[in-house]
DNA sequence: ACATATTGTTCACCGTCAGAGGATAATCCG
DNA sequence: CGGATTATCCTCTGACGGTGAACAATATGT
């Protein structure tokens, strides 16, 4: 027996006073509502309906349980309707991963125009540089790195790449010259990000060659905007994804060098746990990364 | 989908916190509980778990619906809750239709030790002569003579069979004399219950042989009690049910005429809607009944 | 570090059960 | 007294929910 099933009818059974009016109104035969009247009552071990063929009443058993079966039922359908303002429209509460350094570089500024957009959802945003566990600790949805292979079951969305370049301040390329081949590193003071994947070799591809250049460094940081700082200062140079020093090449700050050698680069994902019933507010957030991620 | 078990897996999964967990707690295969929540998704057009194959967490929209399913799914399982001291113990309101007169003579004695032992039981007894449609009227048991035949897909079970005297006051017999022969009665006061079904025409037998004698009667009433009342004056003679003049004859007030024929019999049923499930309720008064009537 | 165990998911297969449809009996209504 | 409506019984069938295997991912233990 479908127990649900046989309730709706119970209840539109006695509400309609009626078996065939019953029937009419949930498309099912007549037939189908005797049955499962019948098996709601064995089940129950009480008869719930008196009736003959013209006539039918309520036992007391049968008041006393409808009125329990309506508050259930009501209750369920209520469970549905309490979502449906979360399935209609982007709302809710948005946990987000993100790692530090990319939110504060492309993403931190572009927040309030999302919330701005969306005036029903509550973010939630933590900043961590942890690889998390989205479902254990309860996320929506992460920003990762390319390092991080691709994970389970979980689905990630391409975002952006970011291309590196070797950058460092004028006054450092002043005092110590500025390198035309790769292997000319070696001589020189690198700042290293001690979390990306490369930290140790860097890379440069030229016209299908590939050179690699251990690392030479005294100062090893766990944040990039940490390196930035000291590339500012002119204490050494580093290989940085290029959005993150976008203003400081433009105002002059930093310089390039080896522009002509192609190296790492870093994809952005967003992860998350599934992609069916991908809720709107999720949705609503993904959009809102794609357009801002495909800025130039 | 059976929804119902579509909820309740929802509800297990959730508060144990593991597909397999609740599968063995429900009997069911993992794969039926990942089956069932998917389906459960769908319908709902969101996802409530999300899960990888270690971890499991509620989404925002699963905690949401999960306290409206519980709240549904209490409630219902209290609806049989309330029912089963009703199935358990005879308790709840008893309506019962009973005529006036056999309730009079044989019942209404007896009621208060019934409700003495059954002391959850409310009984409503309506005395009317009335034959009643118990399931419009919501009557859960009727008492009835034999003249109403057999009704429909009410099921009737026979109490006792009452057999009729031919009956008179001593001092009607001094006056009139004392009938011999059915014949003699033509020239008899008669008193005639007009309810009866052989309210015109006595019948009595004696060795195969049936004599009908038409009743010549100068009062008619609609009770037989009001017929007893007449024949203790002296008024005249009647066929009374013999039950309803046990004491009279015992203590001679009134006296039996032809008792070596046979009269008519009214049989005594008890009338309810249906034997599945029959309330204890109604179970309890029907051996009350039978136990009432069963006495000699 | 490797083997083992557990968990959630997918797939093909199958048994069962809920519903349709027709027939029947009972009952109401004009 | 028919015609109309109603609940119920019966049989048949298609759909659907469950099993059980294989599989992928991930803990756990020695």
């Amino acid at each position: 027996m479908d127990r649900f099933t046989a309730l709706q009818v119970f209840r539109h059974v006695a509400e309609l006073n009626g078996f065939a009016e019953a029937g009419r109104r949930l498309g099912l035969s007549p037939a189908a509502i005797s049955k499962n009247i019948a098996e709601l009552e064995a089940h129950v071990g009480a008869r719930l309906i008196n009736r003959t063929t013209r006539r039918m009443a309520l036992t007391e058993e049968g008041k006393i349980y409808l009125e329990h079966v309506v508050r259930g039922l009501d209750a369920l359908s209520e469970a549905e309707q309490a979502l449906s303002p979360l399935r209609t429209g982007p709302s809710g509460t948005l946990r987000v991963s993100a790692p530090m350094t990319v939110t504060l570089t492309r993403l931190s500024a572009a927040i309030p125009r999302f919330l701005t957009r969306y005036p029903d959802i509550v973010l939630d945003l933590h900043l961590d540089d942890r690889r998390v566990d989205l479902v254990r600790e309860g996320f929506d949805l992460a920003i990762r790195g390319s390092d991080s292979l691709e994970d389970s079951s979980l689905i990630a969305r391409k975002l952006t790449v970011m291309r590196h370049v070797l950058c460092a301040a004028p006054s450092y390329f002043e005092a110590h010259g500025r390198p035309r081949v790769p292997s000319d590193l070696r001589s020189h003071d690198c700042v290293r990000f001690s979390l990306s994947g490369h930290a140790d070799v860097w890379e440069f591809k030229k016209g299908g060659r590939t050179e690699r250049v251990p690392v030479n460094a005294r100062y090893s940081v766990t944040s990039s905007l940490a390196v930035r700082d000291a590339l500012r200062e002119g204490f050494g140079l580093s290989l940085m994804p290029k959005p993150y020093v976008e203003d400081d090449l433009r105002e002059g700050r930093l310089q390039c060098a080896l522009e002509d050698w192609g190296t790492v680069e870093t994809t952005l994902y967003a992860i998350y746990p599934s992609r069916q019933h991908l809720a709107p507010k999720i949705q609503a957030f993904l959009a809102f990364l794609a357009e801002e991620f495909g800025r130039p």
